[in-house]
RNA sequence: GGGCCGGUAGCUCAGUUGGUUAGAGCAGGGCACUCAUAAUGCCUUGGUCGCGGGUUCGAGUCCUGCCCGGCCUACCA
């Protein structure tokens, strides 16, 4: 019977880039996603940019231009990155919508109505300079129990103490770094405690939870009253404001889950669907993915204000752990903090969701990704278990197509054909690794049968090809199969296998009858082994895109600057005479007979093109630059070299040869904009 | 401090309701093969199942204490 699935990842927020540890969710929803399409179910896929709170404004702020304009580049930065790594979205929509808007007043409404909604006053930190509340981690100060300095307002890193902000000595806003006072606020509450015995048996009962979850809401939180829980904020804040409460905005969590309803919904409307199917519609199944830190939001407060509002409940939260990467948390200075991006530049990221799938099992343990690990299993599983089968075989088989009727195998067909219902179960509990491991488990019975029927003897011997062609079809169909059953992990290697036996692949069940009769193409490289130097080359890109600002010591030389001791004094007017701007690199290439020259195009945005000799050639790879963000001086005058006019300079530090450095302007920076 | 989840071969992990000599993949060692991206096949080395008690005819599997690790939490969760 097909089921009508609605399912949802965690939204992003819009303050940062996706990277892998993000990675580990959608990859794994997108995998469940597209085994459940596979399985002939009606599956949508939803998910969008979670943008409102204090730190998108402060961000936008300090960049100088409007929320919605950071927004909505973060909005398509994210985008692109799913799109790299294949995460295929029904739709992907933004909490700062007006969809969202109408459905958190309706929720807001329907908690009114169930006369959830009390007020009270709350006295917070407030930033008199930059006109703001602060959170917790915009104070710092120093820690009223042990003295110690520089803490933030809500505990101390020192000795563990908790404490208000508003305890703190010397409190300084790290924002304005003005001294913030203690004003009142009216903020508005949600008695969670009215839907205490619904949430006792949502949470305990069904199977909606795994059950470590359960136990741990159940130990939790539930077993005292329900505490109310704080849904507004005061302006200033980039939000939603509340209809019936001039001056306060909806709280970045109140608004945010709603952003699962407004994306569903604007999708409706695109697509002309019926919006109350998803959301109004029992049969229909919600499904969300989150990771373990943000449990507590969709397990009490999501379910109870679904429930208030009358929508339909999620038939299941899945919750997975965390990525450690060398069984550490991500670092910067370790340049294991890798975004989508730099992966992308580096490596295939069919690589990455092979692992993630191989590594993913239904409870919410941390997950490792251990690099050699990783390149071992992709180079030893895909590469030289299942790729292999058809890179062995199809090249035999392109001449003569599949045979008509299907071969005696010993067996081996049918026997995967039975492994599927197991492996389809497995992935129906996002059991990933072993369905994983079970499929390997077929790669490698295929591999012994081809060792053991020799094509390449049988291509030898003239009378023996109807037997090698029987051996190429036994050995494709069983390829197919694994493809088959991988798809969810490997829609490329899908696509792939497609084109080299001419026949798409639908459903599942394509798994269960042999392909016969058929044209084989001829092979084509389907993946390549893990390159480890693209590692390397991506840990280090890691490591330099942004330096860990913590509070280790450096030890840096002093010899540059005896090498080249300071200038003499300017004043601002001498600065300001120099125009140095944002520009991105969109043409690079080698100057043949120049031993240091690369010439290159930069955008200054818009149609403003400049061409600019740099003596960069022994540090960088034409290819590797472009797309970059550099800092031109655009006011230097045009200057006749041998092979052309350079029109500017681009700002690099060294000593030259291969000691050459470029500056390149933190995320955000736009072509065109003037460095101040 | 409290809670949750783990601790099984060098590494990553399986081990169903307690039952005969504890498994897989990778790595290591040996052999074979040469169609394939130095891929594949066969054989093989390797574990007092964190430690100590207990229940039982019998425990990696149940109970208990301890040690270690990860994460959550300590009143805008």
């Amino acid at each position: 019977m097909s089921r009508r699935i609605l399912v949802t990842s965690a939204l992003p927020y819009a303050n940062g880039p996706i990277h892998i540890g993000h990675l580990v969710e959608y990859i794994q929803t997108d995998i469940w996603v597209r085994f459940q399409k596979l399985r002939g179910h009606h599956v949508v896929y939803f998910c969008a940019d979670d943008t409102h709170g204090t730190a998108i404004m402060i961000r936008a702020r300090e960049e100088g231009r409007s929320e919605e304009e950071l927004i909505a580049q973060m909005s398509q930065a994210h985008q692109r990155d799913f799109a790299g790594f294949s995460i295929g979205f029904t739709h992907y929509g933004s909490t700062h919508s007006e969809e969202n808007r109408e459905l958190c007043a309706e929720i807001w409404g329907a908690l009114r109505a169930a006369d959830m909604v009390v007020e009270r006053d709350v006295t917070q930190l407030y930033d008199p300079q930059a006109g703001t509340f602060l959170a917790d981690r915009f104070v710092k100060g120093t820690c009223p129990v042990c003295r110690a300095p520089d803490q933030y307002g809500d505990n101390c890193e020192k000795c563990n103490a908790t404490y208000s902000p508003v305890d703190l000595i010397d409190p300084v806003s790290t924002l304005s770094g003005a001294t913030p006072e203690p004003r009142t606020a009216r903020h508005l509450f949600v008695q969670l405690e009215k839907m205490h015995e619904f949430l006792n048996e949502w949470t305990q009962q069904g199977d909606h939870l795994q059950p470590e979850i359960a136990n741990y809401l159940q130990g939790h939180f539930l077993r005292e009253p329900l505490r109310d829980w704080d849904v507004s904020r005061p302006a200033p804040y980039f939000g939603f404001e509340i209809p019936d409460s001039p001056g306060n905005y909806w709280y970045v969590w109140f608004d945010a889950p709603i952003g699962y309803i407004a994306s569903t919904q604007a999708w409706c409307k695109k697509a002309g669907e019926d919006f109350s199917r998803y959301w109004r519609d029992e049969q229909t199944e919600i499904h969300h993915f989150i990771g373990k830190d943000i449990t507590y939001f969709h397990t009490l407060f999501w379910p109870a204000m679904l429930k208030v509002a009358r929508f339909n409940l999620p038939r299941k939260v899945h919750v997975h752990g965390f990525l450690t990467v060398g069984g550490e948390k991500m670092s910067k200075r370790k340049g294991t903090y890798i975004t989508a991006e730099t992966y992308l530049q580096h490596l295939d990221p069919s690589y990455l969701r092979y692992y993630y799938a191989s590594k993913l099992g239904p409870r919410l343990d941390d997950l490792d990704l251990n690099l050699e690990e990783f390149a071992a299993k992709i180079d030893a599983d895909l590469v030289g278990k299942v790729v292999n089968l058809a890179s062995r075989s199809a090249k035999f088989a392109s001449k003569t197509g599949l045979a008509d009727a299907y071969p005696e195998d010993g067996g081996l067909f049918a026997r995967a054909v039975e492994a599927g219902e197991q492996i389809a179960e497995a992935y129906e509990n996002c059991d990933f690794n072993r369905a994983m491991r079970l499929i390997m488990e077929l790669a490698d019975a295929a591999n012994r049968y081809i060792e053991n029927a020799a094509p390449w003897k049988l291509a030898k011997q003239p009378d023996s090809q109807e037997s090698l062609q029987q051996v190429c079809t036994v050995a494709l169909n069983l390829f197919r199969q694994i493809a088959i059953y991988l798809s969810p992990v490997l829609p490329k290697l899908a696509e792939q296998t497609e084109r080299l036996l001419g026949t798409p692949i639908r459903q599942w069940s394509d798994a269960g009858q042999p392909l016969l009769g058929s044209a084989v193409a001829p092979f084509e490289r389907m993946l390549s082994r893990v390159d480890r130097k693209e590692i390397e080359k991506m840990i280090d890109a890691s490591r330099e895109e942004e330096a860990d600002r913590g509070t280790q010591t450096f030890e840096d030389s002093d010899q540059p600057l005896k090498d080249e001791p300071l200038a003499a004094e300017i004043t601002i007017d001498d600065f300001v005479k120099v125009d140095l701007r944002v520009a991105r690199v969109v043409a690079a290439e080698d100057v043949a007979e120049a031993r240091k020259l690369l010439k290159i195009t930069l955008s200054l945005g818009g149609d403003e093109r400049r061409t600019v000799f740099a003596g960069i050639k022994q540090a960088y790879r034409p290819e590797d630059l472009i797309g970059r963000l550099v800092i031109l001086c655009a006011n230097l005058a045009p200057r006749k070299m041998r092979f052309g006019v350079s029109e500017g300079m681009i700002l690099a530090s060294g000593s030259g040869g291969k000691e050459v450095f470029l500056l390149c302007p933190d995320e955000g920076a736009q072509p065109g904009q003037r460095v101040h």
